[in-house]
DNA sequence: GACAAATGATACTAAAGTGGTATCCTTAGG
DNA sequence: CCTAAGGATACCACTTTAGTATCATTTGTC
């Protein structure tokens, strides 16, 4: 069970890279071959970074990716929820059928505090943090 | 991302159903209809029970399992461990050839910290507190 | 303006994980 | 010795995650 997807792994690894060129603009061909991350996949990435904002593109020749924000600014929650949707981590153990008090469950409750603990402990690290 | 899946799941259910008619002894059909659940599927969870000496089983006609200690005594953690292996939330965002600083890496730390966080969460909850 | 080098959009394929099924063997009470 | 149970194991289906391929669009350079 993994809290931290690849797609959330790479990410991390082309911001940082792409932030300490800037404001160089990079190419996704650039971060390929300094990453080593397969071509096509990276670029898929760079293109939901760039929707999200978090990079800015120029199109064309010469074009390619700059940073658009500072690495302090991007949190690696948004980053996961970015590439691997809402952290939920479980809804109701039991089955619909079975589940005798869906209101006022011990297990629900123990589980959603554990999820709310856990959000709080992500919520306050940015990539600065993370990498110096 | 799911903290228990369905094993786990059917196995609290399956669990608690044993448990109430102790010290009947309870066969597959029978948590299989009063439950719901598949009955090859229940079965398999209930031997893998019985290896972890969490149910008792005895073979042969009017066989069947009954639960071999109190409810108190059985760790929503160890369930978990049992049928999803152990909890680790990533080992290393980075891959190996990029990695920088294994040794003290900061995301490795925060993510470190907060799969203990959930783990000790987790500790203290047995069957009994889950179940009323 | 043509060309080339870049991103945008999108659809597809492959591998792994999870959930579920089927089959045959062994045991033991009646 | 027959039958009703569990033990072991192998298989299949579905979903999610990871990775690939292709074509269209944009833009700097000559
Ligand atoms: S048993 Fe359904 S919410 Fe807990
Ligand atoms: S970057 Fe490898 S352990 Fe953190």
């Amino acid at each position: 069970m993994k809290l931290i997807n690849k797609n959330t792994d790479y990410a991390v690894q082309a911001i940082y890279y792409i932030a300490q060129k800037s404001p160089d603009i990079v190419s996704t061909v650039e971060v390929e071959e300094k990453l080593g991350l397969p071509r096509p996949f990276i670029r898929k990435i760079l293109q939901i970074l760039t929707k999200a904002e978090i990079l800015s593109s120029s199109k064309g020749n010469k074009g390619g990716f700059t940073i658009s924000r500072p690495l302090s600014d991007i949190y690696l929650l948004d980053l996961m929820q970015l590439f691997q949707g809402r952290i939920a981590f479980t809804d109701c153990s039991f089955q619909k059928k079975v589940c005798p008090n869906a209101g006022h469950c011990p297990l629900r409750r123990r589980i959603k505090t554990i999820e709310e603990t856990v959000i709080n402990e992500l919520k306050g690290v940015t990539l600065k943090e993370l990498l110096n």
